[in-house]
DNA sequence: TACATAATTGGACAATCATCCTATTATTAT
DNA sequence: ATAATAATAGGATGATTGTCCAATTATGTA
């Protein structure tokens, strides 16, 4: 369960940048998104953000932080409300589904950070891989349960991938018809694991 | 047949400037790729190229089009080749294969391209998205050619996707394996069909 | 209440960006 | 050969980039 903790001015401030410069990120990229840009959408002064981080680089960190421990939450919920491995991958798929809208005008906020990041700033793409490491992980162990045994990892990357794969062309034809059209056979290709 | 057309000394120039324009494009991404840097790397002064492009957007407009030549030819190529569309589509996947090297380091040059455009640049991305046409309009007609019908499209698309996918996983875990996995997958796929 | 630290203000900085400009030199067609 | 045009040379420009810094105000604790 998730405690909303007790949070003083400064770490109010510094929540409202992370999440601030989260959306930003996601609907314009990292290098897309000036620091200008954080500040005038933030509302704070220049001074105000560079007293929290030293760096835009650092801010990209704490925002990939804030959405690892996202999706570490979902996560937890779909382990605590099924016991069927089949019920949980099919819930993963139901992200998909539920988030088409965003998915269908900005891409995937893992993938397409990743991609960016990729071509010139592999040291934050490095950080950035963690976010795929944790849904690898946690469908790896689904797969498990289902008996794959040693193949139980390449069936996660497989099942990522084809996700991946759903929200790159969603997201270049703009196309949400698509999207669920690709998540259902999805679903169909889980039920007869 | 590809007959090689006689350049005159302009002409040299400009293809020098789309070639070195797109390599560096491809591993650098558009807005990681500076004038200055298409400048270093081709060895010619600002305004000479600036003589041939009015912007860097029209060199990027320039890219789009010698890719699309290129793709236009290997599929010209592949249709001589092979009567069945089952051994054409192979020849897609092998294409795949083939570039294994480049696409775990870079990604694919078509899905990155787009992603990183469709995030700011929504006009050069609808120039981009013409090369995802090209292949996913050559991909229908093979599957139209194996009686898919109606279905044909999707089809077309979801092989598309599943190539994404693939893509996007091998590059950012720059796993070679990997992608010799998934493709592998894809051909079993094709076979039966 | 007083003091130390945290938070905010707001401007300055050099570097880099895409683009533009006027000369000067080559090339090509007449 | 000569005139018209194409190509090359190389600096200048203003806007934007991320980062830094000193001064001021607010907050929390002893």
């Amino acid at each position: 369960m998730q405690t909303a903790k007790i949070l003083n001015k400064g770490e109010k401030t510094r929540a409202g940048i992370v999440e601030c410069a989260g959306r930003l990120f996601y609907e314009h990229g990292y290098e897309g998104t000036s620091f200008s840009d954080i500040v005038e959408a933030s509302g704070l002064f220049r001074g105000n953000i560079y007293h929290y981080f030293k760096t835009k680089d650092e801010i990209l960190r704490a925002v990939i932080e804030a959405h690892l421990e996202v999706y570490r939450g979902m996560m937890a919920k779909w382990d605590a409300e099924n016991d069927d491995a089949k019920v949980r991958l099919v819930a993963f798929v139901d992200m998909i589904t539920g988030r088409k809208a965003e998915l269908v005008e900005f891409g995937c906020p893992i993938g397409s950070l990743n991609t960016e990041l990729a071509k010139d700033r592999r040291d934050l793409q490095q950080a950035a891989s963690a976010l795929f490491d944790l849904f690898r992980d946690w469908l790896t162990v689904c797969f498990k349960q289902l008996g794959k045994g040693a193949e139980s990892e390449s069936l996660a990357l497989h099942l990522l991938g084809r996700a991946q794969g759903v929200a790159v062309i969603s997201h270049v034809y703009r196309d949400a018809k698509l999207l669920r059209h690709e998540t259902k056979a999805l679903r169909d290709w889980i039920s007869q694991l």
